[in-house]
RNA sequence: GGGCAGAUACCAGAGUGGCCAAAUGGGGCAGACUGUAAAUCUGCUGGCUUACGCCUUCGGUGGUUCGAAUCCAUCUCUGCCCA
């Protein structure tokens, strides 16, 4: 049997430096989960494989897209499903490693079919938004999707947007297509998850930011400038510094801001995680303890 | 030594007799989430309580009042100004 090690956890808990090890230890690349990781023109702030870890192990999904490219939880889960299916022919053991929930979510339990959206249903979507509000795009979903309708937070626009744009697409409820069935996948998965003492990873996230700083974000942000309304740098980090690029905060308040920003997301990240009673967790992040985990697993077969 | 201003919850900062456990922001905490997910959205943040509610708070003390964070007296501390 196929097995894929997934190493998630929270950003700034060290996943990356410790998924190298596993790798050459497993003899085996690493499928990066990171939904930002994987653009490409952005590896300071997104804390991306360096190039000498890129040269130390080979890495999918580092680097791969465009800034103003379309991607999706569920476009990552056909690239990375396909990209298994061949690593399976030549080994046992894959590993994966990040934090983007719903991502690992995507590989390990599937995302329900759903049809793209071509760009005339979405800019009329979102022109209606701009010129009405959203309370007729409410009335709107309640007429075409009760379902949803009666689910879906009336205050997050970006969800009552999306499935209007799929009621309108495809002439059927949104709802309808979502069945949230989980796939079997014809590998097994073991979940490894790497935590910290709070106050622990919150010094990491802090420090890691100066680090960033150091080594020249602000320079890779004015490069990425042009692209700043991609969705790509809606991102923690990117958001704060294009201010200080405005002018409107000072290096110094975005650094905090940063800091802060990552600690939200690091518990968002945890929060989510937490639901996953799958995951192996391993608080002190110790190499031996997780490589003997694995190898317990693996034996298990 | 004299004059003026101020002291509000973790921080900043409104409130200037009842509608105040006290606006707002920050910070903190908790959560939702299957197609933008490092996104988007939500709740809590004096104590006890599932809740109704009860109890203790607005520098200290003492008053006025049916009732005070709000008025008066006094004390302490802080800032600014004059000596």
């Amino acid at each position: 049997m196929k097995t894929l090690v997934v190493l998630l956890g929270p950003t700034g808990v060290g996943k990356t430096e410790l998924s190298l090890e596993l790798a050459e230890r497993l003899q085996t690349p690493i499928l990066n989960a990171d939904s930002r990781q994987i653009y490409r023109d952005i590896p300071i702030g997104t804390a991306a494989p360096t190039q000498e870890q890129l040269r130390r192990v080979k890495h999918y999904f580092v680097g791969t897209l465009a800034l103003d490219e379309y991607y999706s939880a569920a476009r990552y889960e056909e690239d990375a499903i396909r990209l298994l299916e061949q690593l399976f022919e030549r080994h046992d053991v894959a590993l994966m490693s990040g934090g983007s929930m719903l991502y690992i979510d995507a590989i390990c339990k599937g995302i329900d079919d759903m049809p793209s959206v071509d760009a005339e249903v979405r800019t009329a979507v979102r022109q209606r938004y701009a010129d009405e509000g959203l309370d007729p795009l409410l009335s709107e979903l309640k007429l075409l999707d009760p379902i949803y309708y009666k689910e879906v937070d009336p205050r997050n626009t970006q969800r009552v947007i999306h499935a209007l744009e799929i009621c309108y697409a495809t002439g059927r409820p949104f709802s309808s297509y979502r069945t949230h069935s989980v796939k079997e996948r014809p590998f097994r998965i073991v979940k490894i998850g790497l935590n910290r003492p709070r106050g622990e990873l919150f010094e990491r996230i802090n420090a890691r930011v100066g680090q960033m700083l150091e080594a020249g974000w602000m320079d890779e942000v004015r490069r990425v400038l042009p692209y700043r309304a991609c969705n790509s740098l809606n991102t923690v980090g990117y958001k704060e510094l294009f201010r200080v690029v405005d002018n409107e905060w000072t290096l110094d308040f975005a650094r905090q801001r940063i800091a802060k920003n990552t600690r939200v997301y690091a518990k968002k990240q945890l929060t989510w995680f937490a639901k996953d009673e799958t995951i192996l967790w391993h608080h002190p992040v110790d190499k031996e303890s997780v490589m003997a985990d694995i190898d317990r697993r693996l034996s298990e077969a």
